[in-house]
RNA sequence: GGCGCGGUACCCAAGAGGCUUAAGGGAGGGGUUUGCAAAACCUCGAUUCGUCGGUUCGAAUCCGACCCGCGCCUCCA
């Protein structure tokens, strides 16, 4: 398979380290909010990628952080009044349930930067013994200028960047402005730790370095982010870890593009955003959302609107309305040759898409002209038993990478509604369509939808 | 100022030199089916890929210029 590497610019065809077993770590959340639907993109894209690995028959050891002590996490248990801790642990529940809510799969382990201090502290240490770090009253730096190969990520060279506007009180010190902290000074009424190399808190980009390489070794296979993460962030994750263990720190860098809602970038700090929550008080299906992330390739601007949405909710219900009629549909016995044809013809489209750096809209392509394929011969009734439980089969199967598929749920109505159901049966049975199509139609009000076909009245829900 | 991304039908979105006089999805028109619907099927739908030049037997795909939108360079997925 090829992935677009950061790193040379380019796709490169992935070769792990290990024969079939991949190393992946994600960016996580800082956890002193709700996450909006922006960084589930990143989730989205990321789970599609470990998703896609494991159907390509890798096994995937999946590591993604949890920043729970920066300047907004402390921020907000200050504003607050509550301690670091009882902020950050809600907004870890709430982003456990969110991503439970998207489907999207759970990582091996999820690390918190406070329960890895003294190892983050460890490494501070070695570097500045190494001479790559240097102390400013009680907080230590990274000197760019050390590192010769300092912005290959970015593409920066170093001595064009530009300072940033803003300075912060503690970062007077610093050699170079673009040299960043590695470990800052307890301040007043901040959290801090006490460590070997004085008490504080450890720098933004100490905690991804430390923590990767902890549970998946130096170098390991794939980091993955959104491309606001390139600078500084990955690029000083870089620095750090080759300095410190002088071997390259990871192979394949992906990054996804941002969510765009009118224009421009959805973010916190413009607050032109939606969470996860907003949206599904709006009654907005999660498996909408999740197509809705999903569909678009993860190195595209995806432009959220509501009106992409409600065509992403008529795209799923294509694919569900399809697995419901075989599910619910009576065959009768037989096998048409043409069916499995056409599943490992899919099948195999399906994966080279995935497999060319996630070229998800090929591969919804592929299921899409399946769905049209059956569909075509379930019209002409020439899909028999057999062959409906192997496209059932093959669409879960498609599905395992995709995720967006209802699982099986036992399909129960109220008595009332299966009253009315059967009352309105007979009405037709009587020929008082009059009566019938009322039925019908406050069913709909209800949220039920009739559909009468050859076995007789379906519901869904709407 | 530096670096980078993108502009394809009404909307979303693939394609990256000939297989394509441009996938797939949504919306819309017409038809089949249906008591009527719904779903499904058939069918219509860009002679054209931001603009203008160039390279080539051949360009949406390569090169150049320009226009427009966006991102990063500062916390950000």
């Amino acid at each position: 398979m090829e992935f677009f590497n950061t790193l040379s610019g380019k796709k490169e065809i992935f070769k792990s380290i290990r024969p079939k077993k991949v190393s992946l770590y994600t960016c996580g959340p800082t956890v002193y909010d709700y996450a909006h639907i922006g960084n589930f993109r990143a989730y989205v894209f990321e789970d599609l990628l470990k998703r896609t690995l494991i159907f390509w028959g890798y096994k995937v050891k999946h590591v993604m952080n949890i920043t729970d002590v920066d300047d907004k996490t402390i921020k907000k248990a200050q504003s607050a009044g509550k301690s670091l801790r009882e902020v950050t642990d809600k907004y870890i529940e709430a982003f456990f349930e969110d991503i439970d809510t998207l489907n999207i799969s759970r990582a091996d382990h999820y690390p918190r930067a406070t329960e890895h201090i003294k190892e983050m502290a460890d490494m501070v240490k070695v570097l500045v013994q190494k001479g790559y770090g240097y102390k400013k009253n009680g907080s230590y730096y990274f000197d760019i200028s050390k590192f010769k190969e300092y912005g290959k990520l970015a593409k920066i060279n170093r001595n064009e960047l530009r300072p940033g506007e803003r300075i912060e009180s503690d970062e007077y010190d610093k050699k170079n402005a673009h040299d960043f902290a590695l470990w800052k000074e307890k301040k007043p009424d901040e959290p801090f730790w006490e460590s070997e190399i004085g008490p504080g808190r450890p720098g933004w980009h100490i905690e991804c370095s430390v923590m990767s390489t902890k549970y998946l070794g130096q170098p390991f296979d794939i980091h993955c982010g959104g491309v606001d993460n390139i600078f500084p962030h990955h690029e000083n994750e870089i620095a750090q870890s080759e300095c410190f263990a002088n071997k390259k720190f990871v192979n394949y860098w992906l990054h996804c593009h941002h969510l765009i809602v009118n224009g421009s970038k959805m973010s916190k700090s413009k607050g032109n955003y939606y969470t996860l929550r907003d949206l599904i008080k709006k009654g907005i299906d999660p498996m909408v959302i999740r197509y809705l992330l999903l569909s678009t390739h993860y190195r595209k601007m995806l432009n959220f609107s509501f009106e992409t949405l409600a065509q992403s909710d008529s795209a799923l219900e294509r694919i569900r309305d399809f697995l419901r009629e075989l599910k619910e549909r009576s065959f009768e016995q037989g096998k048409n040759p043409l069916v499995q044809k056409f599943i490992d013809q899919t099948g195999a489209e399906f994966a080279e898409s995935l497999g060319d750096d996630l070229n998800i809209s090929m591969a919804l392509k592929s299921v899409f002209n399946f769905v049209r394929k059956i569909n075509k011969l379930l019209s002409k009734n020439q899909v028999y038993t057999e062959d409906s439980k192997l496209i059932v089969s093959a669409l879960k199967k498609w599905d395992e990478v995709l995720g967006i598929l209802p699982k099986d749920e036992d399909k129960e109505l109220e008595a009332s509604i299966k009253e009315k159901i059967d009352q309105r049966n007979k009405a037709r049975k009587e020929k008082n369509y009059a009566l019938a199509d009322k039925i019908r139609d406050e069913l709909y009000k209800q949220g039920i939808i009739l559909e009468d076909t050859q076995d007789g009245v379906r519901w869904k829900k709407r």
